[in-house]
DNA sequence: GCCGTTTTCGGCCCGACTGTTTTCAGTCG
């Protein structure tokens, strides 16, 4: 589909790969430039052809990043759909950067040499030269480096065809509101994992209730972003989409369709404890529904098949086969967090450091969002590429934030909300489990968290000590990302859970439950074993752009998996109860 | 190449880690 997005996509992919391109030639200050750029018009609402359009050179560089010379590029692609520079890098070395650097350890200089050495142009070519032993003899290169690349590559093919949520959600709701538009369609549902919000998915489940089913199936395989159709038929087509995942659609019959719903949504092992609880009760379950001696006596909805088997209806996140069915027969099913229930969004980080907005800029759009509050939590010193702040420098963001709150506060008055910054930070975490702000500036924070962002490969005991050495501070209210993992890119710290989760509780300190679909970290099975230690949590989203700010719903999405409670996350309080919460001292917050 | 709560030119891109190597090169956050 040719969306508004579209153009500033690809921008954006040029502008990334000229900024790596630029890093072989060990230019300077250039390839930062261009990332930043990249970033800038990636994260862009508007079109920046339609930017250029209407207001020319000048509204492109109104777009922070951008300058003239990126500006210029931009005027040319739009013009004449190319970039020079840019072809003749490319024409120069042509290799498939983006996937090459997505193998951990291999960055521009890497390339280069793979490139100039032994012509190796893509991720490919790479694994046979690393397999024949060829990198090794490399200047630079060695056995370890070789196994390290082979080791990345694998890394990452173990996640063959499984697509991350956060890419997933947005092509299925594309999709969805596509086969709703079809003449004769009255329903559209995803099911499988997504619908379980699982963090990766292997495929996309549609399924449909339409009266004119060659439509839909017309329709769905003539969809642009459609690369290949494995299987055409009237009730069931599959194909695969350009972004490398499958998908399938069903068309149904209306009483057939929460037994569908059901089937496909799985999991496999919750469907497999479900129908052995029918045949106790003489039934049959399949896709088509509930039957007692081939008469049908649900399928309709959902609710149904599960009333009829004895059981409370429950959300598809807890279908995980792991003691939902036994709390259902009971009645003892958790009251869920719902997806509205986020008042505020307490880790989020702005342009005094790596982020993309303002403070006003993020006030505004989490206002938009119908949030309270917000806190500003900005890096700290010691992660110094983000320009992280020292005290100083936290000190006088404060008495901004000061400002603005007074600015909004008449702004408030006139059109009679609520809305409220607070002052916090992302304190980096030391490799001995001390921070990098003093206790005295700290204490003058709203909210203060605590991160890793390095040493990331010490022992489980060294971590575990660390992580408690950060959660006796009595200033450090929460600890963000607690594992430090990055789905598909690096693993998670290791941990003795059982002790971080028995200090959070004893010192009072919260653990994050962090939203970025690349993060969700804590997951649903740690929220849910934490949980079990009277640890409480917030949901946040760790947003570095205003467009960021939406993936709070990931997040919830994780404390649902984990059983959490609308009374487990800190930050579905109204303000006024937070800041009562937070002016206790820390281990009395939970008495 | 971009930018200005250090403000229109001179900074920005630091520090740790790993793996190559005997003092450095490349990657990553």
């Amino acid at each position: 589909m040719a969306t508004s997005n579209g153009v500033n996509q690809e921008l954006a992919k040029i502008f990334l790969e000229m900024s790596e391109f630029l890093a072989m030639q060990e230019a300077a200050f250039k390839p930062r430039a261009y990332e930043k750029a990249a970033r800038a018009i990636e994260e862009l609402k508007e079109d920046a052809a339609e930017i250029y359009q209407k207001e020319g050179l000048k509204g492109l560089e109104k777009i922070s990043g951008v300058g003239k010379g990126i500006a210029r590029r931009i005027e040319e692609f739009v013009k004449t759909g190319r970039i020079r520079d840019y072809e003749r890098f490319k024409k120069e070395m042509p290799v498939d950067i983006s996937g090459l650097t997505s193998i951990q350890g291999v960055g521009p200089k890497t390339i280069k040499t793979l490139y100039k050495k032994l012509k190796i142009k893509n991720v490919k070519d790479l694994e046979k030269a690393a397999k024949a032993g060829k990198l090794k003899n490399l200047p630079g290169f060695g056995e370890k480096i070789e196994q390290k690349i082979l080791q990345g590559i694998e890394f990452q093919a173990g996640f063959h065809g499984r697509m991350n949520i956060g890419l997933a959600l947005p092509i299925a709701r594309k999709i969805i509101d596509f086969l709703k538009k079809i003449p004769g369609v009255s329903r559209v549902e995803v099911a499988g994992s997504l619908r379980r919000w699982q963090e990766s998915v292997g495929d996309l489940d549609f399924l449909v209730i339409s009266s004119k089913s060659e439509a839909v199936m017309t329709k769905f395989t003539a969809m642009p972003e459609v690369e290949h159709v494995y299987a055409r038929g009237q009730t069931k087509t599959m194909v695969r989409l350009s972004g490398g995942i499958d998908a399938d659609v069903r068309v149904l019959p209306p009483e057939s369709f929460g037994a569908a719903l059901q089937y496909f949504t799985g999991s496999k092992d919750h469907n497999v404890e479900l129908r052995k609880i029918a045949i106790s009760k003489k039934y049959k379950l399949n896709e088509y529904g509930l039957f007692k001696s081939r008469k049908l006596a649900a399928g309709r909805d959902e609710k149904e098949i599960y009333s009829k088997l004895g059981l409370d209806w429950m959300p598809p996140e807890l279908r995980t086969a792991s003691g939902e069915i036994e709390a259902a027969r009971f009645h003892r099913l958790p009251d869920l967090i719902g997806y509205g229930d986020i008042k505020g969004d307490l880790q989020i980080q702005t342009n005094w450091t790596d982020g993309a907005n303002s403070i006003e800029e993020m006030a505004q759009e989490a206002k938009r969002l119908g949030l309270e509050y917000i806190a500003i939590t900005d890096h700290t010193k010691s992660l110094a590429i983000t320009g992280g702040s020292d005290e100083k420098k936290l000190l006088r963001q404060m008495v901004i934030i000061d400002k603005i709150n007074s600015k909004l506060q008449s702004a408030n008055w006139r059109t009679n909300s609520k809305f409220k910054i607070l002052k916090g930070a992302e304190v980096n975490i030391l490799k001995d489990g001390s921070l990098d702000i003093k206790d005295e500036v700290l204490v003058k924070l709203d909210v203060a968290g605590a991160a890793i962002h390095s040493h990331f490969n010490l022992s489980e005991k060294e971590q575990t000590e660390r992580l408690i050495k950060t959660m006796s501070n009595r200033h450090i209210d929460i600890i963000f990302h607690p594992t430090g993992r990055l789905l598909q890119k690096r693993e998670p710290i290791k941990l003795d859970f059982d002790k971080v989760f028995k200090t959070a509780a004893e010192t009072g300190t919260m653990l994050e439950i962090n939203a970025h679909p690349w993060r969700l970290d804590l997951n649903g099975e740690l929220v849910r074993a934490a949980k079990k230690y009277g640890v409480r949590f917030m949901i946040n989203t760790d947003a570095h752009s205003a467009a960021d700010l939406a993936y709070m719903e990931y997040g919830i999405a994780q404390a649902r998996r984990g059983w959490a409670e609308k009374s487990d996350i800190v930050n579905t309080l109204p303000l006024k109860k937070l800041m009562e919460l937070f002016k206790k001292p820390k281990t009395g917050r939970y008495l």
